[in-house]
Parts: C-alpha cells; sequence; structure tokens
DNA sequence: AGGATTTGACCTCA
DNA sequence: TGAGGTCAAATCCT
C-alpha cells in the first residue's frame, strides 16, 4: 500500500526507534519488573516484533541496493514530498531529536536517570458531510508507541475527540476530531485518524479544512506550525518520515542537550485544564495513565521553535516537573 | 468544576 | 438504502 520506498524505510527508522524507546524503558524497569516474568515476557515480545516489523520494511525498502542510507534515499524522493519534507518544521525538529537520539545514545540506557440517548434536537445545521469539494489531505503516520496505541500521533495541533465508528471493511474504527478551538475561533479543521488494516503501528491520518484559529490576535499564544498538507494539492497519500533531512548545527546542538535531560521523557503534564496552549495534541493530552512519551518530545521541539513568542509555557515544557514526567514510567506493555 | 472522551442515535449523501 | 459523518448526553479525569 506503500507509495514507494522510501516511506517504508522512514517508517522502518521510526519503527527502530520507537524500538529504541521501549528496550530503554523495559531497562529502566527491570528492576520492577524481576518478579513480573510475564510481564517481561510481554514488553520482550512487543520489542521484537517492533524491530521484526521495522526489518521487514527495510528488506521491503530497497531490496536492491541495502547500503543505501534512508537521508540517501530521500535525496532521491520525488519533489513534492522533498518539498513537503522542508515545509514541515515540527516534523524536521522530531528529525533533530531523533537523529540524535540514535546518534548519541544508540542503546546507551546507563544514564538514563530520567531518563444516552441522542436528542431530537433540530441538526438543520449540520455542515454538510462528505463534500467532495472539501480540502482532504492524507498522511500516513507511525503509532507513537505501543502502549497507546489508540493514540493518534502528534502534529502539533490541539485536537477534540468528536465522535468514532466503524468502518465497512475496515479491521480498526475510524475517530475524528476537530479542533479544539472550533468554537472559540471559529476553526473549520477536522481530521480523521484510523489505523490501517494491514498495519497495526501505522496510522493514516486525513485532514479536512485549514486551521484558522492561529490568524486571530486572541488566538493561542503559540503560533501553530505550518499544517502538515498545505502544499499537497491533490488528494494524496504520503508517509511522514520520522527521519529527513539533517539538522542544522545549531539546533542539532540545542536538541541534543535537551535530549540528555529528556531523552526518554514521558508526557510534561496530561492535559491540564488549560491544554489549549497549542503545543498539545489530543494524542499529547490522553487522558490519566496512558500519558504519551513522544508526543512530548515533539512538545519540547515546539517549544523550541516558538520560544520567542511564549515565555514561560515554553519552559514549562522543556522543564516539566519530575513527577509529571515520570508518571507513566508504570505504564504496562 | 470544567473540559475531554465515549457512544448510541440521528442526519446526509452517494 | 446504508455507510459515513456528526451530535450531544453521559461519563470520565484531573
Amino acid at each position: 500500500m506503500f507509495q514507494s520506498n522510501i516511506p517504508t524505510a522512514m517508517d522502518a527508522l521510526s519503527l527502530i526507534l520507537h524500538g529504541c524507546r521501549l528496550a530503554k524503558d523495559l531497562e529502566e524497569r527491570l528492576g520492577d519488573l524481576a518478579n513480573q516474568p510475564d510481564t517481561l515476557s510481554r514488553s520482550c515480545d512487543d520489542i521484537i516484533h517492533v524491530f521484526a516489523s521495522a526489518k521487514e520494511r527495510l528488506t521491503n525498502a530497497h531490496p536492491q541496493d541495502p547500503s543505501l542510507l534512508p537521508h540517501q534515499q530521500q535525496q532521491q524522493t520525488d519533489p513534492s514530498l522533498q518539498e513537503w519534507l522542508n515545509y514541515g518544521v515540527i516534523t524536521q525538529a522530531m528529525d533533530v531529536i531523533q537523529s540524535s537520539i540514535s546518534m548519541q545514545q544508540p542503546m546507551d540506557v546507563s544514564d538514563s536517570g530520567r531518563a444516552g440517548s441522542s436528542s431530537s434536537s433540530q441538526r438543520s445545521h449540520r455542515s454538510s458531510s462528505r463534500k467532495q469539494d472539501e480540502e482532504k489531505r492524507t498522511i500516513r503516520l507511525p503509532a507513537p508507541q505501543m502502549g497507546n496505541t489508540e493514540l493518534p500521533p502528534e502534529d502539533n495541533y490541539t485536537w477534540r475527540k468528536y465522535g468514532q465508528k466503524e468502518i465497512l471493511g475496515s479491521k480498526y474504527p475510524r475517530a475524528y476530531y476537530r479542533c479544539t478551538h472550533q468554537k472559540m475561533y471559529d476553526c473549520p479543521a477536522k481530521k480523521q485518524v484510523q489505523r490501517l488494516d494491514n498495519d497495526f503501528y501505522m496510522f493514516e491520518v486525513t485532514y479536512i479544512g485549514q486551521h484558522t484559529c492561529h490568524m486571530s490576535s486572541t488566538a493561542p499564544s503559540i503560533a501553530p506550525p505550518p499544517p502538515p498538507p498545505p502544499l499537497i494539492q491533490d488528494p494524496m497519500v504520503i508517509t511522514q518520515p520520522m527521519v529527513s533531512q539533517p539538522p542544522t548545527s545549531s539546533s542539532a546542538a540545542t536538541l541534543g542537550t535537551w535530549l540528555s535531560m529528556e531523552v526518554s521523557g514521558s508526557s510534561s503534564g496530561g492535559r491540564g485544564g488549560g491544554g489549549e496552549a497549542g503545543a498539545s495534541s489530543a494524542a499529547g493530552i490522553r487522558y490519566g495513565r496512558d500519558a504519551v512519551e513522544f508526543p512530548a518530545v515533539a512538545d519540547m521541539a515546539d517549544a523550541m521553535f516558538n520560544s520567542g513568542s511564549s515565555s514561560s509555557n515554553s519552559m514549562d515544557f522543556i522543564f516539566p516537573h519530575r513527577e509529571d514526567k515520570w508518571d507513566a514510567g508504570d505504564k504496562d506493555n
């Protein structure tokens, strides 16, 4: 179902990174799990599964030239994809972070220190659904984490889930989200998230409409990043790579510093009533114990890239309270 | 208490 | 007519 080998290879990289995180997490919990062989076994299986998936994709990605590095492959990517990659600031931040992870601490975990019944009300105002001319862009994103595979990938917008539905012919339900600021700023942006039938670790995310919430002077303080798909005019499917271009030296250095503190950082604080700062998506503000690790990295990246306009919030992202950071540490599998 | 998610029913359109 | 999209009360979570 993949459009080309390149995204497949990139998916593999993201899976590898994900596997590394799981392995790291497992090591940190070894002490606690020493007398829980079943849990240990499950965790091992999970990790094995992730790496096996990655290997499978790598094999599929470039059977002809296994020596080609992913970022080299990307150079051969079609221009539209390349443009899209260039456009995604946060994606790049994520790339930097994850590149740094792999470069600085390939598998080194030793210093991880912290590492009712429906109403009959009128619905005539219902916006027309299934409008053909509505702008739709579909991308694919890897699931953020095995333990939180119900969560959609972070995309740096805040979303509110308003529905979920079983889709005919699909194994997994489709979740419907709208911009958190829809009412306040009349933002029409929506998205649909659905797990791929044949790949449990990939989400297909369809964005509908453009965010207008950031255009308001009273809109959230953190200016949103460019929406993922603005350059893609025609409905199409691409896979967002988790590793793309080499980081600039400065950003790499900065993020590298962060990584030394937060390599395995967890969510910086649940949903927080005010989670409207624009930096945490539905994925990042998932309720309770299912705090997500992966989005927290995006949060940090976002904080950095927007640090000029948002002062204190950024620091909160970068230096979250310790208890918040590690609450998620005991999540199972 | 306030805001987000869940979920069954309702509505629209192909 | 039925699949897909949305609504909104109930429920959950912090």
